[in-house]
DNA sequence: CGCTATTATCGTCAACATGACGACAAGCGT
DNA sequence: ACGCTTGTCGTCATGTTGACGATAATAGCG
């Protein structure tokens, strides 16, 4: 059996919302190939790590976030011949979503790292398969938040309904309406618990604090087709 | 950077409707280790094969099957240090809903092939980590079948509304109501067309024929929490 | 041939979910 | 006090759901 010489690595997806922007961590790279472009973050998987412990120690390493802040999950495996000048590099994708927090830590074998909109990068931008990988994640966060609570990974952990409601609009690209909106999410069973605490954000009433709930899908979901 | 040697693998997760059960397909390993006992198809990626076209060839092999029979995705990537007693090996799983057709062809490495009801294969029965690999294809097709139409994947080119019905009632274990199945299903843009053909199964009044739809998303689509 | 068993399909209805939108609540700045 | 802003509740027409009755179209049988 023909047993070739593979690396594995594992790149990160991180998205967050910031400035009312959907955004990812990119790291400009400060190695060759691609010196000097912006690619996900990642790294080799250690001789004898599994690949969420990878995963997990790269977001440490990049961000310093521990990854149960948020939501984290395994995204895809893209393993295409020539998709690393190197030689056969097959990267296991993972995805999370993080709320809005400080800055991110440049990693050692990184020139910097920023978070960018993501409506901002552009096919090519990105070294290797990024933007694909990248893509895939956007698109597959967008479809959970049909169906599970994820959105509240967006959030901190306790949070308005109009916070709440950002996040969908945001990711989704659309605008959604407050009434609406408000009755569905706290007429789903176990989507949000109300903390009792209340804030005023800017200006106008005070907003109820929620924090999420122990639901882990969504009864009813909220569908992007409708208008909600 | 530490480049550890691994391997790579694809592992297929074959599931069919036969019998009115579920059912996956399931290897008799000829080789060590784990000789003898039951295993997913797969085998190595080849040095110059995109992880997509091993899965392609490995289902041929095993199977004499097109991947574009029925519906073929990619599942999850499992890569624990210890997973296989041979050293660091990282298996991509892929998932493949496949009509009943005729039986498998044994493959080269394997003593035997045969499709095994998934409700009698047991924690420990399969070599390797393939019980958790087999458990999470179940689990993502049935998520699926609320979402998609690839309840049709399981069907041949052309299918009556009850066929469609006891795949569903197969993979959720469930019973639904033939009446408002029917409703549903017609109903949901694009999810089955009629081709005006006719089929008497069994007994009772002549059955219409149907082909799957273009729909890759079901609206409304078919929950499992209520009864359809 | 009529009867019955069987399966397919259409219809009805109450309960619930949805989208559009009005109304009021509860803060702020002036 | 007044208007502005945002949060929350209510209403209503429409659509979807689950439960289930009714009818259609066949085979098998006496």
């Amino acid at each position: 059996m023909t047993t070739s010489v593979v690396s594995v690595t594992v790149d990160l997806v991180l998205l967050t919302i910031r400035q009312g922007a959907l955004q990812a961590l990119l790291i400009r790279r400060g190695i060759e190939p691609y010196l000097g472009k912006w690619a996900l973050p990642g790294g080799f998987v250690l001789p004898d790590e599994d690949l969420d412990e990878a995963a997990a120690r790269e977001l440490r390493e990049e961000t310093g976030l521990d990854p149960r802040t948020g939501h984290f999950e395994q995204l895809a495996t893209y393993g295409a011949p020539g998709r690393d000048p190197r030689g056969r590099v097959v990267t296991i994708a993972y995805l999370a979503l993080l709320p809005d927090l400080p800055s991110p830590v440049a990693g050692s074998d990184a020139a910097g790292a920023a978070w960018r909109p993501v409506d901002d990068i552009e096919a090519g931008d990105l070294a290797f398969d990024h933007d694909r990988i990248l893509a895939d994640g956007i698109e597959r966060a967008r479809a959970k938040l049909e169906y599970t609570p994820l959105a509240t990974a967006f959030c901190p952990p306790e949070f308005t309904v109009a916070e709440l409601r950002q996040v969908y609009e945001t990711v989704w690209r659309t605008r959604l309406d407050p009434r609406n909106f408000h009755r569905k999410v706290t007429g789903a069973e176990g989507f949000v618990e109300a903390t009792g605490g209340t804030v005023i954000r800017e200006r106008g009433r005070p907003a109820q604090l929620f924090r999420r709930g122990p639901a882990a899908l969504l009864h009813p979901p909220l569908l992007r087709s409708g208008q909600v």
